[in-house]
DNA sequence: AACCTCATGTAGCGATTGCTACATGACTAG
DNA sequence: CTAGTCATGTAGCAATCGCTACATGAGGTT
């Protein structure tokens, strides 16, 4: 393997935490090559652009957050629209996902700008999220499953910016209702 | 009054059009001059900085945001959680405020990454939203108001970034989704 | 008439942005 | 040994950013 991939490789997973940790404010290109301990110049040696490194930075990002979801909840148990609800939104607050919310929403505020590349990044893992809930909708109690997962993902995007706007009380008192809800 | 009063005024009202139709990507200093048709040395004659010209122009269009709320669903009228939610997703996805919607992304986005003004402008713009919620509410049919309220936000928000990264379709087939369940 | 505040224009500063031109040593294939 | 690719450093460019120093005329006050 050449060094420059062996590089590529080093850098991306790097970067990817360094995202996950700062956001995408201290995305510049001198400020992500410093994160990566490499000079700018190398950065874009190893890459085409900055559009790249981000790209495959939220890439690495977006494969990991899924594995993560997929043993964090199984595809075989299958739930009622209320349970799935309750269930996910518990593990999206949870500590481990919380970072990845946070800059999920600001990818996905890149992308609404027409951002390059979040707004072909924003879908696809928009898209993966979709797949990812209506695998666990039970078919037999929900009759919709399009439509509930959207709703569900919606929900669960949305418990990103209710952090921002009204804290972390407000997301907690959130997540109990839809708990309470779903046992009722 | 001064003619100076008097174009922070014209100015504002032109800004917080220009911020609905373009959003925050095309916001520098002298983006927003021009939008508001005097030189970015006027603008910062008219307000201290940039960060009071948005500040401005954002509470601005919260204001007009609110009074529209206010009149589209009067609040002498407490709804159970499911119906509330069923209508005002169908509110927050009409044309008139989906413009607002997508600015409030944006907004969130950059409260997110703690960029002034916008940190404290979304708690307020938040807050204002849950109490407009909560007042709706029954709170015979309602228990948790808080908790209702919470879940209500995030789900009307998430549905913003549901069109970002789902497309029109998405958001269309979960709104529908709601007033299925709201009826059931 | 002298002065002063208001309103506005011209010009530019220092910082940061993404990106590039050019040089140079190291190693490798012929 | 020579030619050439690879890996890296130094330096800088043009654009944009928020903001400011300075000048100037217009109109009111004393």
């Amino acid at each position: 393997m050449n060094v420059r991939d062996e590089q590529r490789a080093r850098v991306i997973a790097v970067l990817a935490n360094h995202l996950l940790a700062t956001g995408l404010s201290q995305a510049s290109l001198r400020q992500l090559a410093a994160a990566a301990g490499v000079s700018d110049r190398m950065l874009l040696y190893y890459f085409a652009d900055k559009t790249e490194v981000l790209a495959q930075a939220m890439q690495s990002l977006a494969g990991g957050m899924a594995a993560k979801l997929e043993t964090a909840l199984p595809a075989d148990q299958r739930l009622s629209q209320a349970a799935l609800t309750a269930k996910a939104a518990r593990l999206v607050v949870d500590p481990v996902f919380r970072p990845f919310m946070r800059l999920w929403v600001e990818a996905i505020a890149a992308a609404a700008r027409g951002e390059p590349p979040f707004a072909e990044i924003a879908r696809q893992i928009g898209e993966g999220f979709l797949v990812w809930i209506e695998a666990r909708l039970d078919p037999a109690k929900v009759p919709d499953r399009p439509g509930a997962a959207a709703t569900i993902l919606a929900l669960l995007d949305g418990l990103a910016l209710l952090e921002v706007c009204g804290g972390e009380a407000r997301v907690q008192s959130a997540v109990t209702a839809l708990e309470a809800a779903s046992l009722g």
